[in-house]
DNA sequence: CTATGTGCAAATCCTTTGCAATCCA
DNA sequence: TGGATTGCAAAGGATTTGCACATAG
């Protein structure tokens, strides 16, 4: 945890950015909440149980800040929000995708990745340079589709 | 085109929906850009062109009928509207995947779909019971790429 | 001290909704 | 005729912006 608050406080410096401590609280409440997929109002409310004070518009800026230097990136699941992920250090979980339950809403994450032969694919015939991918798969979850 | 128009109508009328002329406009105009990925505001655009009175709430409302009725699904590029797409017959390049450059923003389709392996991976890893998925591959393209 | 960061409220953008008028079976 | 459909304007929800104040280096 440490560790990451000081690599982004790094990234942000090679930019003249400051870590500030508002900007600290919101990195703090992403890291602790990797798997939830938190929308910017949660966020807020999460940042504002330990900092009163914080403004909404201060959490926007914030994601913004942190998708410009791919700290973190937003996914949307069709719920007309954005949703935020904390982008994960090379080689650990870097790539993984989202199975999104239609009845119940639930989202699960699929940590293989497996798209290495179509990415090696898609670079040889169309002459595109990967820099990432978000496969979103639709269906039933395991409880949802046993009714 | 014809085949196209009158099988919405067939699927409509199952639950007693009528294809209006209103909602023909529209469909005419999704056919007619099948690859282009209009948002409602386009839609509603290129409609007003041959029926000047026709109000932006109804194609709103349409492309939610629509939707439904799985004639068509909406996507999220990342610049904050929805974008639709037709969704073409069984058999006919059901599934493709999306291109889409971070420079020119253009969005190129991969036509070869090349998930069957993780889909029936899921499947038994999850117990998850698919009916779509959505990949977006993120990068430049290749004249972006080459600058 | 100066530029950057922040809270608040207002503004903006996309989308949805209420309602009265219109249309079609 | 009666329910579905529509246009218009207003409402709604998420996000962005303007501005004056606070803060960090």
């Amino acid at each position: 945890m440490r560790k990451v608050i000081s690599d982004v406080e790094e990234k942000l410096r090679t930019k003249d950015y400051k870590l500030t401590s508002r900007r600290e609280n919101i990195l703090q409440v992403l890291i602790e909440n990797q798997d939830k997929h938190l929308s910017a109002e949660e966020i807020y409310y999460l940042v504002k149980q330990r900092t009163p004070d914080v403004g909404l518009a201060t959490v926007y800026r914030t994601l913004e800040l942190f998708s410009d230097f791919a700290i973190i990136h937003s996914i949307d699941f069709g719920d007309g929000r954005k949703r935020y992920e904390l982008i994960q250090a090379e080689g650990e979980g870097h790539h993984h995708h989202h199975l999104i339950c239609l009845r119940c809403g639930k989202i699960q994450e699929v940590t293989e990745d497996l798209l290495e032969d179509l990415e090696r694919r898609v670079t040889q015939t169309y002459n595109f340079t990967i820099t990432n991918h978000q496969l979103k798969i639709f269906g039933y979850c395991k409880a949802c589709g046993e009714k």
